[in-house]
DNA sequence: TATTGTTATACTCTATAACTATA
DNA sequence: TATAGTTATAGAGTATAACAATA
């Protein structure tokens, strides 16, 4: 009956702890949530520009600037011209990136194992399945974690 | 392999989702979820004092009075003089405040029965089940959502 | 005239620390 | 000397709007 026994609540609740975990977890090397979300996206869609990620982000290119101005100082992306337009910048990773995402993934499934920890392997994929059932994960986006981007976006 | 794919992922980004479309829910009462929260944890121990509710829900006294005020402004709760202790006031719902939470434990159902309307009563128990096996939510404090409290006091 | 990236600015949220009145 | 509540202040994070270069 009250909201601290049900499912939404449980799932929220652990939502924030998992990625709570997770921030913890990419520190060390240096990466944010959101630097990570991007890094990701430039190594899946090389050579986009800012804007275009951002858009599929839903990032706003203001704060693109920042993002993106970090993870170039860090040496994981590199800012190329664009030669049919002078005004765009071209997103590249860097070997570096290249590394350092490969590092970002074996932290990632470390995460998960541990969280799965008591679950074998049959009963964790049922949990992926009855999640995906839920109404709500029908408007999630692939691969975009919504609380790293525009909370007014993500609402619209 | 990527993180897109694991329960961690997916159910960080349903947590984010679920808290967003209650806030929403929310909306129309007047009520915001960390109101809520306080509002609901007044009901539960009446007359305690704002600092031994904020211990109790990781809320730093300099928050709870904003909270507080607004919950005392709209007429949810009340402040009352503590006979045996002057400098401390000891927190009690209104009637009207009575009123509101009832409201909001009925939003709280049809939000659950929304998110897991296409599950059956069976599933619903075993989802609640196998989440209560996650690693991580050993940790949760039973009634408490952390993305309403302090992030330094969640770490903690 | 529109668009890319950038910068400037303002706003929200929150914690820390000072302050008062009691204890 | 310590504690409850409050107020003041400062910091982080983010969006909006203005701006310069280019299309």
């Amino acid at each position: 009956m009250s909201p601290g026994a049900g499912v939404g609540f449980l799932i929220s609740q652990l939502g924030y702890v998992i990625s709570g975990r997770f921030k913890d977890l990419l520190a060390p090397l240096g990466l944010e949530p959101r630097q990570f979300l991007v890094l990701r996206h430039v190594a899946q869609a090389q050579g986009s520009s800012q804007q275009a990620l951002g858009k599929a982000l839903r990032i706003p290119p203001s704060r693109m600037v920042s993002i993106v101005d970090s993870l170039e100082r860090r040496g994981l992306v590199e800012r190329r011209a664009n030669p049919t337009d002078r005004r765009a910048r071209a997103l590249h990773l860097t070997p570096e990136g290249r590394r350092m995402l490969a590092r970002t993934f074996k932290v990632a499934v470390e995460h998960e194992r541990a969280i799965c920890a008591d679950l074998s392997p049959a009963e964790r994929e049922m949990l992926v399945g009855m999640l995906r059932r839920l109404t709500l994960a029908r408007q999630l986006v692939p691969g975009v974690h919504p609380a790293l981007t525009s909370e007014e976006a993500a609402a619209s």
